[in-house]
RNA sequence: GGGCGUGUGGCUGAGCAGCAAAGGCAUCAGACUGUAAAUCUGACGGGUUCUACCCUUCGCAGGUGCAAGUCCUGCCGCGCCCA
């Protein structure tokens, strides 16, 4: 059985409580175990979650609520240091396969587009580990200068990129600069998994009182506040708390401020607002990024991949009997 | 009542007599090959024959100028100071 379940969905669409309904409804279910399947096991999609230490901003489930369901990739790299899609790539489909080889069901839920698109779709990402010092050393250019240098070493790549984007600039240039060679055209590794891909919709309205109910929950008893203090106590430097966004971030420009207004001098340069700022900044700053994950999710599979796979596309839905049917097809087909 | 100041597009906020009017925010749309809650882009008064043209805008009403958001007068609203 290679079959694959994806739960995606914007930011506070409620893909961790779907989740486990439907894990639960499976795992009871008696026609799927006549079809051999002993369980079911959820594999997290979440580019926050997946940090150690980040917990009620990055909304990840707590032990209670898995309600005995094993859950995957969440907690697994430190916070300190940078992770990224290809190393969750690498750990997604092991810990997939694996699942599969035991006879579960593996669903793979989160609202980390590019990771649920790294497995789903299969890219191959170049094999070129991030280069800091090299990266450092770039980041002086300009994007001009970036530019004319990668339009030099890799005349087709520089052709399609976002010239104005450093981060894409400088990771092309990474490549062709460890390589010796140009960046390789972007290839999907053909189907491993029959996948059902099933998006919650939600109405921007709805999604938007999702968010203010969530947010106001989370800074109840100091409780975000607190989670952000802890991290920074670990060591974790403001600037690298809002890299984060979001929560982390503006929870740090708070927090920053405080600590700025106790020294008698202020550091300049650190943004810096009150507690309302920070609230109003999350819940506007949360709105665009669900919007973002829609573009998104909009947009993937691509449509080449609809045509060939077929399988791939998102089956947006909104009731929970409708989702248990496509599922039950899914499986029982 | 007197003095000073102020009134600009959904908000904020620039504005030199030649601007459909900087910037920021919001809004809308989009990109995305190892940071993806990141990073980046476009549109944003209205209309069309849309790399160009037309119309309507800067509290209200007049005036001076070839030309006014920009100068002058009056009125209205707001702010601070004196009374």
């Amino acid at each position: 059985m290679n079959k694959l379940i994806v739960i995606l969905g914007p930011t506070a669409s409620g893909k961790t409580n779907l989740s486990i309904k439907l894990a639960l409804s499976i795992a009871e279910g008696q026609r799927f175990k006549k079809l051999g399947i002993k369980g079911v096991e959820i594999i997290s999609a979440d580019s926050r979650q997946i940090y150690k230490g980040m917990d009620i901003g990055s909304g990840k489930i707590t032990k209670k609520e898995m309600r005995g369901i094993p859950h995957h990739l969440l907690n697994v790299a430190n916070p300190k240091r940078k992770f990224t899609v290809a190393q969750y790539q690498k750990l997604a489909l092991k810990v997939i396969k694996d699942i599969q080889k035991r006879n579960k069901l593996p669903i793979l839920v989160g609202g980390t587009g590019f990771y649920i698109q790294s497995v789903v779709d299969g890219i191959i990402i170049p094999e070129v580990k991030p280069d800091w010092k090299l990266r450092k050393k770039l980041e002086k250019l300009s994007n001009e200068e970036l530019f004319e240098k990668l339009k030099k070493l890799d005349p087709k790549r520089a052709e399609l990129i976002d010239r104005q984007n450093p981060r894409r600039l400088i990771r092309a240039l990474e490549i062709v600069l460890t390589t010796k060679k140009p960046v390789p055209e972007l290839q999907r590794q053909t189907s491993q998994f029959s996948v059902l891909q099933i998006g919650i919709a939600k109405s921007p309205i709805e999604l938007k009182k999702l968010i203010r109910k969530r947010l106001l929950n989370r800074l109840r008893n100091q409780a975000m506040i607190n989670e952000v203090k802890k991290l920074h106590i670990a060591g974790l430097s403001w600037k690298r708390l809002e890299e984060f966004g979001l929560e982390y971030r503006f929870v740090a420009q708070y927090l920053s401020r405080l600590q700025n207004n106790r020294g008698s001098s202020t550091k300049s340069g650190q943004n810096k607002i009150t507690y309302q700022q920070m609230i109003d900044k999350i819940q506007i700053e949360s709105e665009h990024f669900a919007k973002h994950q829609m573009t998104w999710f909009r947009r993937h599979p691509a449509p080449e991949q609809v045509r060939c796979g077929g399988s791939k596309k998102i089956n947006w839905l909104n009731n929970y009997k409708k989702i248990t049917q496509t599922i039950d097809n899914f499986i029982l087909k």
